[in-house]
DNA sequence: AGCCAGACCATGCTATCCCATAAATATCCA
DNA sequence: TGGATATTTATGGGATAGCATGGTCTGGCT
């Protein structure tokens, strides 16, 4: 298993920890003890976070755009330069700043959104919104998985 | 064989267990070990079932759409963040979580009912009712299966 | 000294493992 | 063919390990 599925609500302590779930850690595997990525989402007031190993790939894929571009400057300062390296103690959690706690609202509680190869940290509440908005714009824009013809090898 | 088919109504346990089919697991053949994935149906009080494979597929195709782009994100939420992985333990049980057995009303028993690639999980009453109509709508609209002709390979 | 992050220890809850039972089905042998 | 014995399946329950959570302690940094 290699994908964040699922939500799950952890409690968030008032040191600003929280208990990544056991389903995330055993996802990320050996990778765990590198740690996450997470930074502050564009178009929601939420986090995002990868595994450490997918900054890589992120970064790669910035490539595309002309060196010096507005865009890739742009995006690497608000991905990279947001970028915080999280770690896991003993007991699988993860300390989050609390910039970020602030960023989006989090209180007592925290909602981990697995969403295949990342994931979001959300406020319960603000997440039961996001959830049905996502719904819906599947339903109206009529919003498919696409086949894999496309797919490079 | 390699597709879900009948309907098999099993007891569910004050633990929230319920046995999967016998023929559903040896349909899942050794890919059994990986798990199923279930989540709430969009059309029906009910639970839609996978085998986990499917994940990585949906997974690969998503890739196709940029990172942080509104479809990715839509999409994803709706797929993963709702969907919950089951493992059988060694008598072929699943555990579903109380929120799920909530949302499709289960009491003291739950029905598997075969669709092919997928299955769905019913309060047996319900899909009493639901069987009627939809073999209702099949005679009325005089619905028919498509050949293969238009096919993708 | 004072503060904070990280390491470490403790606890309650519950999911999971394992064993037992019972019914249903299959297998075998006379 | 009939009947007795395995095997599989569904189910129940107790024991255990894992997980989420709270707290304390310590060392480093200011």
């Amino acid at each position: 298993m290699a994908l964040f599925i699922s939500t799950f609500t952890n409690k968030l302590d008032k040191k600003g920890r929280v208990s990544v779930p056991a389903s995330f850690r055993s996802a990320l595997g050996d990778r765990l003890h590198l740690g996450i990525v997470v930074f502050r989402a564009h178009n929601h007031p939420c986090l995002e976070g990868f595994e450490w190993d997918r900054m890589d790939e992120i970064s790669a894929r910035l490539e595309h755009f002309d060196l010096f571009s507005d865009e890739q400057d742009d995006l690497a300062t608000s991905v990279f330069g947001e970028s915080v390296h999280l770690h896991c103690d003993g007991e699988g959690r993860v300390m989050l700043p609390a910039d970020l706690i602030e960023f989006c609202a989090l209180d007592d509680y925290a909602t981990f959104v697995g969403l295949g190869r990342k994931f979001q940290i959300w406020q319960p509440g603000l997440f039961e919104e996001r959830k049905k908005a996502a719904r819906a714009q599947v339903r109206e824009r009529r919003l498919t998985i696409p086949s894999d013809k496309g797919d490079k090898a």
